[in-house]
DNA sequence: TATTGTTATACTCTATAACTATA
DNA sequence: TATAGTTATAGAGTATAACAATA
């Protein structure tokens, strides 16, 4: 385990405050006005492991079970997931994205990109590289 | 600017999905029970710039005006803020942190670093000091 | 008896619109 | 006429508690 000596506490709070705001600013800027962050993040996870279940999704995104089933019916109500029963176990159900959802992710890659392109402005390359390599540490310590 | 190539994108995916759900587990882990997050960051930035307007941290917290005063209101509520007529302008109100607010924020700071210190209880040396590196750039990010 | 998911309800945070006071 | 801040109100998102169905 790294040792937290006094530098790293002010990168601690650096690291916070910063995280938070962005957050806020990145509620602003969804590429799809329809779809909260939450529900991007749910489709984009879902992406990524093909299907999961409701209570699956709600430990993956920090979110409490209720929550979970809201997030989900909305988005079957948008034809982005389908729901289905668990082959093993009744009590559960498999979620998995459509290709309405495929396709929509990839169209919001495209508006982020662009989002980005003119925030990055202010950055150089140099920057640029120290995000782009912080990126998959934010996200493992975002499921640690 | 930075051309953003193929390879970008990714990582512009990850780091968003990564910084809205560390957000959100950020708000969990907040360490004063009765402090939200935007108000705790308030503190943090006049703990920086030392005193500020209520319109001039609802545009640094990328927060509306209403809700500035929201905040305002609440910390003053609990000792953490101390309000001023503006000195040349009375329109404007003049907002000062407490001495109570910098040892809460000292404090807050030590409990922090413990929550921190489990989390990075999974990364490595190298993953630990990308995230430093990083955190600079995500503050310039967040303020762009 | 424990677990998965849902329903009903309430809370927190933020936004928009309309208003007041000052510039 | 424009600007700083406030008040009133509404909306989005999430949580907790109680419940149903299944294991």
């Amino acid at each position: 385990m790294p040792d937290l000596s006094h530098g790293d506490d002010a990168a601690v709070n650096s690291l916070r405050s910063a995280v938070m705001r962005l957050s806020r600013r990145l509620k602003h800027q969804r590429v799809d006005e329809s779809l909260s962050p939450t529900e991007m993040s749910v489709l984009g996870t879902l992406a990524g492991c093909g299907s999961a279940t409701p209570g699956e999704l709600a430990r993956k995104e920090h979110v409490q079970p209720p929550s979970m089933t809201r997030i989900v019916a909305l988005l079957e109500a948008k034809g982005l997931v389908r729901l289905e029963p668990h082959p093993e176990d009744r009590r559960q159900k498999v979620v998995t994205s459509t290709e309405r959802a495929e396709a929509m992710l990839a169209e919001s890659r495209r508006k982020r990109n662009a989002w980005l392109a003119g925030l990055v402005d202010g950055l150089d390359e140099d920057e640029w590289a120290k995000l782009r390599e912080a990126a998959p540490v934010l996200e493992k310590l975002a499921h640690l």
